[in-house]
DNA sequence: ACGAAGGATTCACTTACGTCA
DNA sequence: TCTGACGTAAGTGAATCCTTC
């Protein structure tokens, strides 16, 4: 079984969790170890998932395929001045221009198994040149890869080590891999986020709009019924405490009559005592 | 106990390659 | 075949945390 034999026979199942849009999980830049727990426990939008069956399938796959590929090593002068070989891969120009963290990344144990073998390794870079060339995981690797960060979206050194020895991967790929996993949930989420302040903006507006125009007409009653008001005398008002809105003693009760000239926003607490707050609800 | 130095890790930003319409 | 858009692997520098001295 290949690869992509396997990966057809793979359910991938592709979910947008949002479990709150304003959920923003502010984490310090270098999280502690117990706040890495949190990492790993938080719930990624963008979620990718595999039955734990599919999981062990692919896993296995990945040992039994990965030995097969094809491998081939070069080395340049740089990296002989360094005393070791390099797999010749897509990130070819990268190792020419070797960084101190991609040294210390070499540097480890394991790097000599996983130096040697390579995902995709193809015979590329036949002419020698030096141009920069990208590795495409395979989707077996990127169901595995994501699965992985279901469980953790962050990986501890061993866990690097660990999947990067299943994948085949170099532990720094299995690490930018992570890195642009990270990312784009981040993006994902804020352009979730991005939407849902959107909608929110036009409630509020539609709402204020609302507001505004209702503010409109009451003052336009207000205004119209305001000689009336004047004359009544006071003992005719009444005000009910909880809604405090004003009304005639006689007829108030219906929202007809809270929106009538006898109902005001501001609280002149005209108050008939001969009538109960009830009787006048 | 305190602070400086250095390593390790992560993130944000960017570049560059591969793919596809 | 060419080209531009897009996705993504990888490079880089800065920030932060931790360990050691």
């Amino acid at each position: 079984m290949g690869f992509d034999d396997l990966h057809s026979a793979v359910g991938l199942a592709l979910g947008l969790g949002i479990s709150s849009p304003l959920n923003l999980q502010h984490k310090s830049k270098n999280p502690s170890p117990s706040q890495k727990l949190d990492d790993d426990q938080f719930c990624d939008p963008l979620n990718l998932s595999l039955s734990g069956e599919t999981y062990l399938q692919i896993h296995e796959a990945v040992k039994k395929v990965g030995t097969d590929n094809k491998i081939k090593v070069v080395c340049s002068d740089r990296q002989l001045s360094c005393g070791r070989l390099y797999r010749q891969d897509s990130a070819a120009s990268s190792f020419s221009n070797v960084s101190v963290k991609r040294e210390r990344e070499f540097g480890s144990s394991e790097e000599g198994e996983t130096e040697r073998v390579s995902s995709r390794i193809s015979d590329e870079d036949d002419d020698g040149s030096n141009g920069r060339k990208k590795l495409r995981l395979t989707k077996v690797q990127s169901a595995l890869l994501e699965e992985s960060f279901k469980i953790h979206s962050t990986l501890n050194p061993k866990q690097k080590q660990d999947l990067a020895r299943d994948l085949k991967l170099r532990p720094r790929q299995v690490e930018v891999w992570f890195q642009n996993r990270r990312a784009r949930t981040k993006l994902k989420q804020t352009e979730v986020d991005c939407e849902f302040l959107k909608k929110c903006c036009e409630t509020l507006t539609d709402e204020n709009r609302r507001l505004q125009k209702e503010l409109q007409e009451l003052k336009a009653l207000k205004s119209a019924a305001q000689p009336l008001y004047m004359q009544l005398p006071a003992a005719t008002l009444t005000m009910c405490p909880s809604c405090e809105s004003i009304g005639a003693a006689s007829s108030h009760a219906s929202e007809t009559a809270a929106r009538s000239s006898f109902a005001v926003a501001s609280k002149p607490h005209f108050f008939n005592h001969f009538n109960s707050p009830s009787a006048a609800c």
